[in-house]
RNA sequence: GCGAGCGUGGCGAAACUGGUAGACGCAGCGGACUUAAAAUCCGUUCGCCCAAAAGGCGGUGCGGGUUCAACUCCCGCCGCUCGCACCA
C-alpha cells in the first residue's frame, strides 16, 4: 500500500481540470434549459500573501458550487481583486514602489496561491478593479448617475482621518476612528462628490423584509443602519431676543449673512444641480426653529428647546455672547467614544432666546444649547419634555426648568400620578393636553400633527439615521472622477469619449509630504473644458474604493466586454447572486452600497433587475483564529496599568507598550504603569517560529520561553499566520480545505491547531488506504451475486448494512450541503468510513458493498477535498471527472428504515428498548412495550396510567 | 443604556418541527504490531454509586414553570460575544 502523494496529485488533477475547461460557465444559450447559480465570495484585497486563514471563505464558496455543479447547475464561480486602496500607496512611501507595481506583484503571487487551493473558479472572468478596462465603465457609471441625480456636490463637514489624510465616508468611522488608521477622526469642511443613497432609503428598508436567505442579524444591522423614524417638524417662531442683543441679532440676520456661496454651476440641464447648499440663506434670527420630534403627542409637555452646540443659531448668539461661544468650544472638545459620552454630564446654557408655543401663542419656552443635541441627526434641535424622556428630565432638574406629566401610565391614576426621577417613555394616555385629552399616544400623535398642519407650524416627516455616502477621497490609487472644473462653465462632466480618465504613472509618493499625488501631479490635471474649450482642471479626487467594489458581481457576468460594463442580458440572466459568502464585517459598509449601487444600476437602465437586490442568500463565515505568540522580554512583566479619565480609574493588567502614544489616548487621560520603567514594544512570532512542548512554548531553535497570547483572527499584524503555501506543500491544498470546514460551524470562528490538522490528514490517509486496498485486494471468485446488487429490503447482513449506511449518508450530506453545516457533512463522511473500514467480508457481496460505498465516498468528499476524490474516483474506475459526475442519489429502498428501535420509557425515564417494524401500528408497539421484560419489572405494583406511543420514535409509559 | 446571538464532556462540537443528550473529530487511557519509537490498527472514554458485571442515580450556565416527555418552549437571573449608541 503506498501512501497518498499530494505533491503529485493535486497538480495533476489541477492541471487536467483546466484542460477540459470545466470550471468555465457556460452562456446562457449553452446551458440547455439547466439552472443558473452564481457562487461569488467576496473578493480579496491583493495585500500580499494568502494565509490558511482566507482559504475558509473561499472553500465554503468552493464548496457549494461544486455540488451546484455536480447537480445540475450552470454555475458561475469567479474570482477577482479589489486592488484600488491605501495600502498599495502606503507600501509605495514605505519601499519607494509603484502602487500598480506593487498591486500586480500582489496579484500575480495571491492567485498562484488560490489556485494551489483547486478552486473550481472560471478564470476567464478575472478582473482587477484598478484595471482601466474596470473603472472605465465605473466612470462611465458615474456620469450616468450624475445625469440621473444620484450624483452631487456638497460642501460639509467631513471625517477627515489625519494619519491616512484623506475623508471617511460615516460608515468607516468606527469609535470616532478611522476605520482602517485607528487614528481619532478629525472634522473638516470640504466640497464632497456625493452619491444620494438617501434616495432610496426607504426601499433600501422596507426590501429587507424580502432578504429572507440573509442571516437576521445582517438584516437587523442594515435597519439599525438606515434608522427610520417618523414623526413631524414642528416651526417654532421667534417670541423674542434678550433686549441688549435683540435689534443688532435681528439687524445682522436682516444682512442675509451671506455665507452661503450662490450654486455655481447646473450640469446636465436644470434636472441635476451639482451644488447643494446653494439655497437662500436663512436669516437665523427671524425664522423659526425647525425641530424634529418622534413624539409630538407630548406637544404640551414641553418646557425648553435645546439647539446643537454648533447649531446656526447657537453660533449667531455666540458671535454677542462669549459665555456662549466658550460652551460651544467646551463641546467641540469633548471626545465622541462611547466611553466619553456615557461619562459626558448633560450640560447647557440658556441662549436668552424665547419661542412660542405652536399650539398657545402666549406660552413662551426658553431656548437652551445643550451638548447633547446632535447637529447631524434631524434638524439639530429638540423640544424638551421632561417627564417623557429621561434625558430631558434630568436636564430640567439639573437647570430646574419645569415639567409636568402629559402621558399618564395605563392603570395610573391621573390625581395622584406624578414624575420623579424616572420619565414615562412609554405608550398611555393622555392628559393636561388641552385637545389631546383622552386620546392614546398613537392616536395623540396623528391628532397633534393634524393640528399643525392647520395651523402652518408644522408637518408629518420621515427622518433617516442614514446620509448620503461621500466618495471623494483625496488619494492617488483609486478610480478618477471625471469631472472637470473651469472658471467659467462651473464643474462639467467629463465627456465619455474621453474615459477612461487614466491614472498617470508618473507619480510621487513622499512621506513629509501628505495631499493626493494627483494634485500634485505637474500636467496630469490641466485640460480643456468640454463646454468652453477654455482652460480648466482635473477633480483630482478619486473615488471611495467601495464604489469598486459595489458592481463588481454584475461585472462578473461579462467581464471582458469592452463596450459596456456588462451586457444587459447577460446580467439580468445571472443575477442575482445565488449565493454570497463573505464576513460579517461587511454587514453593513459593502452590504449597503452594494445594494444601493444595483438599484441606481437599474434605474439608470443597466440591469433588468426589479427588486434591485444583487445578493439573493448571504451566509456570513466566521474566521479563522490562531494563538497568538510574543517574544518575552527581559524586564517585560505583566502590570497593572491604571487608566484615568474623568473621575474614573480604571484597572487593567496587560503589557504596557511603547507604541502607545497620547494621541490614542482619549479625552487626555493617562495611563500609568505604576512599577513600569519597562515599555517594550511586543515582538510577535509566527506560529513556524514557536515549538510547543510539554504545554510550553519556546522560540524555535533558541530555548527562550514565548508568552502564549490570546486566540485571534489570523492577521498579519500579529503574525498568528499559517502560510498557504508552505502548508500546502506539507499536507495539501485539501487537508487545508477539510480542516477549516470540519471542526466548527461554518458560521462560528474555528481555531487552526496542530491537533486539527492531523486528524484532516489522516482521514486523507484513511481514504486513499480504504481505496488501494480495496483495489488491490483480490477480487472475489464469483462475480457478485444478484442480491448483493438488489435495493430493496429484503437484504440482510454486513454488507447490506454498509449498502444502507452509504445511502443514508448520501442523503444526509446533501442535506448538510444544503443548509450549509458543512461540519455535520464531514462527520457523517467520518462514519461511512469508519463504516468501509469495519466491514470484513471478502465475499463477493462484500465487495460490492464497499466498492459502492467507497464511490459515494468519493463523490461525496469532491466538494470539499476535490483533488483526493477525483484520485480515488479514478482508481475505482469512475467515468470521467468525479467533479462533473452528478451527484448520487439516495436509493430510496436503502436509506429509508424498515425496522425503528423504539426506546420505552417508564415516567420519562428510558427503560428499555424495542426493535419495531416501521409504521407498525400504535396497538402492536403497545403490545411490545408493555411485554418488555424490564419494563415489565419496572411496572410491576403500579398501575399504568396512560401509555404514549409515538410512531417510530418514543413509547412513554406513565404510571404510578 | 438599547438590540441580537450564544452558554452542552478535558477540547472542537452533534441532536430534524419537544421524543434514547454527547453523533463525529481531537486529546486521554488500555491493547496489538515493533528491539524501540513513529505510523497504522483494535478497544475504551459525561460524572457518581457498586469488588466487577448487571444495574441504579445525577447531568445541557443558575432558579422556577408548562408537558407523558425540555439542550429545545415560557418567566426570572448570571456570564460571554457581536452590533448600535446622547437618534429627539
Amino acid at each position: 500500500m503506498s501512501r497518498y502523494n499530494h505533491r503529485e496529485v493535486e497538480p495533476k488533477w489541477r492541471e487536467r481540470w483546466a484542460r477540459a475547461g470545466i470550471d468555465r460557465a457556460l452562456a446562457p444559450d449553452e446551458a440547455k434549459g439547466k439552472p443558473k447559480a452564481y457562487i461569488l465570495e467576496m473578493f480579496p484585497y491583493p495585500s500580499g500573501r494568502i494565509h490558511v486563514g482566507h482559504s475558509r471563505n473561499y472553500a465554503m464558496g468552493d464548496v457549494i458550487a461544486r455540488f451546484r455543479r455536480a447537480n445540475g447547475y450552470n454555475v458561475l464561480h469567479p474570482m477577482g481583486w479589489d486592488a484600488f486602496g491605501l495600502p498599495a500607496e502606503n507600501a509605495a512611501m514605505e519601499r519607494g514602489i509603484h502602487p500598480k507595481g506593487w498591486t500586480y506583484d500582489n496579484i500575480a503571487a495571491m492567485r498562484e496561491q488560490l489556485k494551489l487551493l483547486g478552486l473550481a473558479i472560471d478564470w476567464s472572468r478575472e478582473i482587477a478593479t484598478c484595471d482601466p478596462a474596470y473603472y472605465k465603465h465605473q466612470q462611465a457609471m458615474f456620469l450616468a448617475f450624475w445625469k440621473k441625480g444620484l450624483v452631487y456636490r456638497k460642501k460639509q463637514k467631513v471625517n477627515w482621518d489625519p494619519v491616512d489624510n484623506t475623508v471617511l465616508a460615516n460608515e468607516q468611522v468606527v469609535d470616532g476612528k478611522g476605520w482602517r488608521s485607528g487614528a481619532a477622526v478629525e472634522t473638516r469642511e470640504l466640497e464632497q462628490w456625493m452619491f444620494r443613497v438617501t434616495a432610496y432609503a426607504d426601499d433600501l428598508l422596507d426590501a429587507i423584509g424580502k432578504l429572507d436567505k440573509w442571516p437576521d442579524k445582517v438584516r437587523l444591522m442594515q435597519g439599525n443602519w438606515i434608522g427610520k423614524s417618523q414623526g413631524a417638524k414642528i416651526w417654532w417662531d421667534i417670541a423674542s431676543f434678550p433686549p441688549p442683543l435683540a435689534g443688532e441679532v435681528a439687524e445682522r440676520g436682516e444682512a442675509g449673512g451671506g455665507a452661503a456661496a450662490p450654486a455655481p454651476s447646473v450640469a446636465f440641464g436644470d434636472t441635476s444641480p451639482v451644488n447643494e447648499g446653494g439655497k437662500q440663506a436663512p436669516n437665523h434670527a427671524r425664522d423659526p426653529i425647525e425641530v424634529f420630534t418622534t413624539r409630538p403627542d407630548t406637544l404640551f409637555g414641553a418646557s425648553f428647546l435645546a439647539l446643537a452646540p454648533d447649531h446656526p443659531l447657537t453660533k449667531t448668539i455666540a458671535e454677542f455672547r462669549p459665555d456662549v461661544a466658550k460652551f460651544i468650544a467646551d463641546c467641540a472638545t469633548l471626545g465622541t467614544s462611547e466611553a466619553d459620552i456615557e461619562k459626558a454630564e448633560k450640560t447647557g446654557i440658556d441662549l436668552g432666546v424665547r419661542v412660542k408655543h405652536p399650539f398657545d401663542d402666549s406660552w413662551e419656552l426658553p431656548v437652551w444649547a445643550a451638548n447633547f443635541v446632535l447637529s447631524t441627526y434631524g434638524t439639530g434641535a429638540i423640544f424638551g419634555s421632561p417627564a417623557g424622556d429621561q434625558r430631558d428630565l434630568d436636564f430640567a432638574r439639573k437647570y430646574d426648568l419645569p415639567f409636568k406629566p402629559v402621558v399618564l401610565p395605563p392603570g395610573a391614576d391621573a390625581a395622584t400620578y406624578a414624575v420623579a426621577d424616572e420619565a414615562f417613555t412609554d405608550d398611555g394616555t393622555i392628559y393636561n393636553s388641552c385637545f389631546l385629552d383622552g386620546l392614546s399616544t398613537k392616536d395623540a400623535i396623528t391628532r397633534a400633527i393634524d393640528e399643525l398642519v392647520k395651523l402652518e407650524k408644522g408637518e408629518a416627516t420621515t427622518k433617516y439615521r442614514l446620509r448620503d455616502w461621500g466618495v471623494s477621497r483625496q488619494r492617488y490609487w483609486g478610480c478618477p472622477i471625471p469631472a472637470i472644473h473651469c472658471g467659467k462653465c462651473g464643474i462639467v462632466p467629463a465627456p465619455e469619449k474621453d474615459l477612461p480618465i487614466q491614472l498617470p504613472e508618473d507619480v510621487t509618493f513622499e512621506r513629509d509630504k501628505p495631499g493626493n499625488p494627483l494634485d500634485r501631479h505637474p500636467t496630469w490635471k490641466h485640460t480643456k473644458c468640454p463646454q468652453c474649450s477654455g482652460k480648466a482642471t482635473r477633480e483630482t479626487d478619486t473615488l471611495d474604493t467601495f464604489v469598486d467594489s459595489s458592481w463588481y458581481f454584475a461585472r462578473f457576468t461579462d467581464a471582458q466586454n469592452p463596450d459596456a460594463p456588462f451586457d444587459k442580458k447577460l446580467a439580468s440572466y445571472w443575477l442575482p447572486v445565488d449565493q454570497y459568502v463573505g464576513g460579517v464585517e461587511h454587514a453593513v459598509l459593502h452590504l449597503l452600497y452594494a445594494r444601493f449601487f444595483t438599484r441606481a444600476m437599474r434605474d439608470c437602465g443597466y440591469l433588468d433587475l426589479p427588486s434591485g437586490e444583487p445578493f439573493a442568500s448571504l451566509f456570513t463565515q466566521g474566521m479563522v483564529v490562531h494563538e497568538t505568540y510574543q517574544r518575552k522580554q527581559r524586564g517585560l512583566r505583566e502590570a497593572d496599568i491604571e487608566q484615568r479619565s474623568g473621575g474614573r480609574v480604571e484597572k487593567t493588567t496587560g503589557f504596557p507598550a511603547s507604541s502607545w502614544t497620547q494621541s490614542q489616548v482619549q479625552g487626555g487621560s493617562v495611563i500609568q504603569a505604576p512599577r513600569a520603567t519597562y515599555f517594550v514594544s511586543p515582538t510577535w512570532l509566527t506560529p513556524e517560529e514557536v515549538d510547543l512542548r510539554d504545554g510550553s512554548a519556546f522560540e524555535r531553535g533558541r530555548d527562550i520561553p514565548v508568552d502564549v497570547g490570546p486566540i485571534e483572527k489570523m492577521s498579519k499584524s500579529k503574525k498568528n499566520v499559517v502560510d498557504l503555501d508552505a502548508f500546502v506543500h506539507d499536507f495539501g491544498a485539501d487537508v487545508a480545505r477539510w480542516f477549516v470546514l470540519s471542526d466548527s460551524p461554518p458560521e462560528r470562528d474555528v481555531e487552526w491547531t496542530a491537533s486539527g490538522v492531523k486528524g484532516a490528514w489522516g482521514f486523507v490517509q484513511r481514504v486513499w488506504g480504504l481505496v488501494e486496498a480495496h483495489v488491490e485486494g483480490s477480487p472475489p471468485a464469483t462475480p457478485a451475486r444478484p442480491e448483493a446488487a438488489r435495493s430493496n429490503s429484503e437484504g440482510a447482513g454486513a454488507p447490506y448494512a454498509l449498502r444502507q449506511l452509504a445511502h443514508r449518508a448520501i442523503a444526509s450530506v446533501t442535506e448538510d450541503i444544503e443548509h450549509f453545516r458543512f461540519n455535520v457533512a464531514v462527520a457523517r463522511s467520518y462514519e461511512l468510513v469508519n463504516a468501509i473500514a469495519k466491514l470484513k467480508d471478502d465475499t463477493s457481496a462484500g465487495h460490492f458493498a464497499r466498492g459502492e460505498a467507497l464511490r459515494i465516498l468519493a463523490q461525496l468528499i469532491a466538494p470539499f477535498m476535490p483533488h483526493l476524490a477525483e484520485e480515488c474516483w479514478e482508481t475505482l474506475g469512475g467515468e470521467g471527472f468525479v467533479a462533473t459526475a452528478p451527484w448520487p442519489k439516495a436509493d430510496p429502498a436503502l436509506a429509508a428504515r424498515n425496522t425503528v428501535t423504539l426506546p420505552i420509557q417508564v415516567n420519562g425515564k428510558k427503560r428499555g428498548e424495542i426493535e419495531a417494524a416501521k409504521g407498525a401500528p400504535e396497538a402492536e408497539i403497545r403490545e411490545m412495550a408493555l411485554a418488555h421484560p424490564a419494563v415489565a419489572q419496572f411496572l410491576a405494583g403500579q398501575s399504568i396510567r396512560k401509555v404514549i406511543v409515538v410512531p417510530d420514535r418514543i413509547v412513554n409509559i406513565v404510571a404510578s
